[in-house]
DNA sequence: GGCGCACTTGTCAGAGTCTGACACAAGTGG
DNA sequence: CCACTTGTGTCAGACTCTGACAAGTGCGCC
C-alpha cells in the first residue's frame, strides 16, 4: 500500500496523495465549525458530508470514524516527537529532552496555513464531547509506544522499562493539561509558557 | 434517584438497588467470560443479553453502554479514593498522600467475590480492546476532577491549579502503569508492589 | 486514438450500538 | 380490589461504520 505505485515519486509525495491531503483537510474545516456550532454529537456524518459536497460513504474512505476528524492522524505527531526526542543527546536528563521534544511539537503547531486560533478552536471542540477526549487520550497511549523504548534506553538499566512508562506517560500528562489550559484560557498565554511550568511541576528521581 | 424510595431503608441498600446490583454482577461475569474467550468487539450485545436469558434492550438498562460492564461504575473507585485522600493528614506530602490512597485502593480489590485472578482478567480484557482502554481512561478522567480540587487546597498558592491537575494526573499515570504491568505479569508480583515502585519514580517539585 | 489500469466516488445493503415508546406482568400498599 | 411502581419484552428508529458492486475519471502505453 504504502510503497510503489508504478512510477514510485521522489519528491515527497505523489500528486495523488496532494490531493488527498487537500480534501482531508477541507473535511477537518467544515466538520470543525458544524461541531463549534452545534456540538460535537448534535452533527452527523451525513451533514458533514452534505456540507462537503460528497457522501457519506465517502467521508468514512478520509476518516474512518467520525473522532478522526478533529483527532487527526495519531502518527504524525508521534513521529515527530519521536524524532526530536532521538536528536537530543545522550546524556541530557530524559525529562529535558521530553520537554523539549513536546516544546518543538507545540511551537511548530501554528497550524498549517490558519492562525492559532484554529489550533484553539480545534482543541475546545475535543474537549468538548467526552468520545472525543477519549479517542485522543488513545492517541497519547500510541505515542507513548513510541517514546518509551527511547526512554528506557537512556535509564540505569534498574527497573527501566516500568520508570520508562511513568516517565512518558506523566510528560505526556504534561502536555495535555498545558494545551488545555491553553485551549481555555482566554488570556495570551502560550502554550510553551505553560508547558514550562507543568514540566517544572514534576521530575522524575534520578 | 439516590435518596427516599417512598420508605427510605436506612441500612445501605434498598431491597431493590439489593437485586440490581446482583443482575449486574452476574452480567458482568458472564460477559466478562465471553470477551475473555472471544474477544471484546466479537461479542455482541445480543449475545450477552441471550447468555444472560434476558433481551438486549434489558441489557442496555443494566449498562448504559456495552463498554460499561468491563469498566464498572466510574463514580465508584473515584469516590473511595477520593474519601481515602480526603482523610489523610493536611501536612503529609500530596504525592505520599496520593500513593496511600490509590494502595488503599489496589488493596481491597481481591474483588468482591471472587479469587484475584478474577481481577486480572478483567484487566486483561480492559487492554484487549481500543474501545475499552479509551473508555477507562476517560474515567481516571472523572477522578481526576474529583481528586485535583483537594490537591490544590494542599498546595502553595502559586500556580496551584495547574500544578494540581499535572499532579493527579501523573499519579493516575501511575496507578494505570502498575495496573497495567501487573495484569501483564505472571509472576507474582503484586499490584502494593509495582504502584510503589510506580511512585517512587516520579516527584512533584516542593 | 483506443485500451487497460489505478483510483475515486456513489449507491445499496447490512451489522451493530443505543434510545424512545408502548404494553404487559408482578409485587406493594392503601 | 385498585392504584402505583418497577422490571421486562417488543417494536421502531437513528446513527456509525463496513463490504460489495457499478460507474466515472485521469493516465500511460501500444
Amino acid at each position: 500500500m504504502s510503497s510503489t505505485t508504478s512510477s514510485g515519486p521522489s519528491s515527497g509525495q505523489s500528486l495523488r496523495e496532494i490531493s488527498r491531503d487537500a480534501v482531508r483537510a477541507r473535511i477537518n474545516e467544515i466538520a470543525l465549525d458544524l461541531f463549534a456550532e452545534r456540538g460535537f454529537d448534535q452533527v452527523t456524518v451525513e451533514q458533514i458530508a452534505a456540507a462537503a459536497g460528497m457522501s457519506a460513504r465517502t467521508f468514512h474512505r478520509y476518516f474512518p470514524a467520525k473522532e478522526d476528524v478533529v483527532i487527526g492522524d495519531p502518527a504524525h505527531g508521534g513521529e515527530f516527537v519521536r524524532a526530536v526526542f532521538a536528536g537530543r543527546p545522550a546524556d541530557e536528563p530524559v525529562w529535558d529532552s521530553l520537554h523539549l521534544s513536546f516544546e518543538a511539537l507545540v511551537t511548530r503547531s501554528p497550524q498549517k496555513g490558519g492562525d492559532d486560533d484554529r489550533g484553539k478552536l480545534s482543541m475546545r471542540v475535543l474537549l468538548s464531547a467526552a468520545s472525543l477526549r477519549a479517542r485522543s487520550l488513545e492517541k497519547h497511549l500510541l505515542w507513548a509506544r513510541m517514546l518509551t523504548p527511547l526512554v528506557a534506553e537512556r535509564l540505569p538499566a534498574d527497573d527501566a522499562a516500568l520508570r520508562a512508562e511513568i516517565i512518558v506517560q506523566s510528560a505526556l500528562a504534561c502536555l495535555d493539561v498545558a494545551l488545555t489550559t491553553w485551549a481555555n484560557a482566554d488570556d495570551g498565554t502560550t502554550a510553551s509558557e505553560l508547558l514550562e511550568r507543568s514540566f517544572a511541576t514534576m521530575r522524575p528521581q534520578v
